[in-house]
DNA sequence: CCTTTTTGTTGTCGAACGACCAACAAATCG
DNA sequence: CGATTTGTTGGTCGTTCGACAACAAAAAGG
């Protein structure tokens, strides 16, 4: 099957890179295709041609993006030994994420298309659904906590203590967003990890 | 003064609560004026004529927003006698506010037009501006419990725990936004106050 | 070497939609 | 009636996404 043909004179990674740097820049809809063209450096046509629609395009970038920017806090919160260190490294990755000098300090997968016009439903929900997903990947560490014997069953459901942190790292889009830096952003992580003790009934920790 | 010329033949508040709700469904830039102008029951020239542009119209709509759905949680804030009632009252009046069946469960003030084209630039900011003022409003409401004698200095600075109760309200709109329902924010919101007794280190109240 | 096949590029087209406004019609006042 | 204010009609002018034709270029196969 090789490669009969005209060989690509531009990158797909390199252009999809490009193209991720504009949506996350002007979000879904704020950005246009001419817009695109000209941040890629070829023609609409060629969009059309190597990742078909709008729609396509951008499913392919928030892929790119999940792999890359959404990848530091998923690690955090496999790698880390304790529950509670996981979920305070997911934090403050996210916040490391939101705040790096060379992109925009807000996580696209929340603010890229929360709201807008009806015939892109079909984005939304599909955003949303990416989100609800966080909420089951922090769940799921709880539970992981759980069986590892570091977290003992808590008074506070595990579903709605993964809820808790996922509303935190929401917030703190909104927050980076409106101009927060990152200091600032960590005395709400280390509020948000007061709450932990409480929450898990384990007095062994102290806030630092 | 004085009724000269032709009278109105539609009711500007009705008009104004009518695009109020539009933008609502939609966001800043998926709302278009032929769609105002059909939702309001008046030509596009009318509302030019009667509310300026799209921009101005937007501003107009936010003021009434703000005193309609912004003030159950502004008056909790204000009224509640301790600083922590305040607190918990304002998220639970969040939590109603972006859970009525008649309205998007979302603070439009938060995800009506978080990114965009660049030249909604000055709404964007214009909305900022205004979450800005949500973080003034529980710091001051801080200190003022200061005064009051119910808060002592705590040892997490005003200025972080006003953020981060402020993150709280604005991850509760995605939350909402995204499906969960009032008791789920309810959970979210009780997880949240379970930082309170650390954060101000008052250890009379207890977590319910 | 030439044909075939695949692909990229250029340019354009089209139907729809965006915000906005000028000109005119209508209605109520003094 | 004339003055004044409002509504409506219809349009401007730019841009949107998406599609296509025509042509250029490059590789594979014979």
């Amino acid at each position: 099957m090789a490669t009969r043909g005209r060989p690509r004179t531009f990158d797909p990674d390199t252009a999809l890179r490009q193209a991720l740097d504009l949506f996350w820049e002007r979000g879904y809809e704020g950005t246009s295709l001419n817009d695109l063209a000209q941040a890629m450096g070829i023609a609409s046509a060629s969009i059309y041609a190597c990742f078909g629609s709008k729609e396509d395009l951008f499913r392919k970038v928030m892929a790119l993006y999940g792999t890359t920017s959404g990848e530091p806090p998923r690690r955090a919160l496999r790698e880390q030994p304790t529950t509670r260190a996981a979920i305070h490294a997911m934090l403050r990755a996210t916040a490391d994420e939101i705040t790096r000098p060379d992109t925009p300090h807000y996580c696209m997968l929340i603010l890229a298309a929360p709201t807008g016009a009806v015939e892109n439903h079909a984005v939304r929900e599909f955003l949303a659904d990416l989100r609800r997903d966080m909420h089951t990947t922090i769940k799921d560490r709880l539970a992981r906590g759980i069986t590892d014997g570091d977290l003992t069953a808590p008074p506070a459901s595990l579903d709605a203590i993964a809820r808790y942190y996922t509303t935190v790292v929401q917030g703190l889009s909104i927050q980076a967003r409106d101009g927060a830096d990152r200091a600032e952003l960590e005395a709400v992580i280390t509020c948000a990890m007061a709450a932990w003790d409480t929450l898990t009934s384990a007095p062994s920790h102290q806030v630092n």
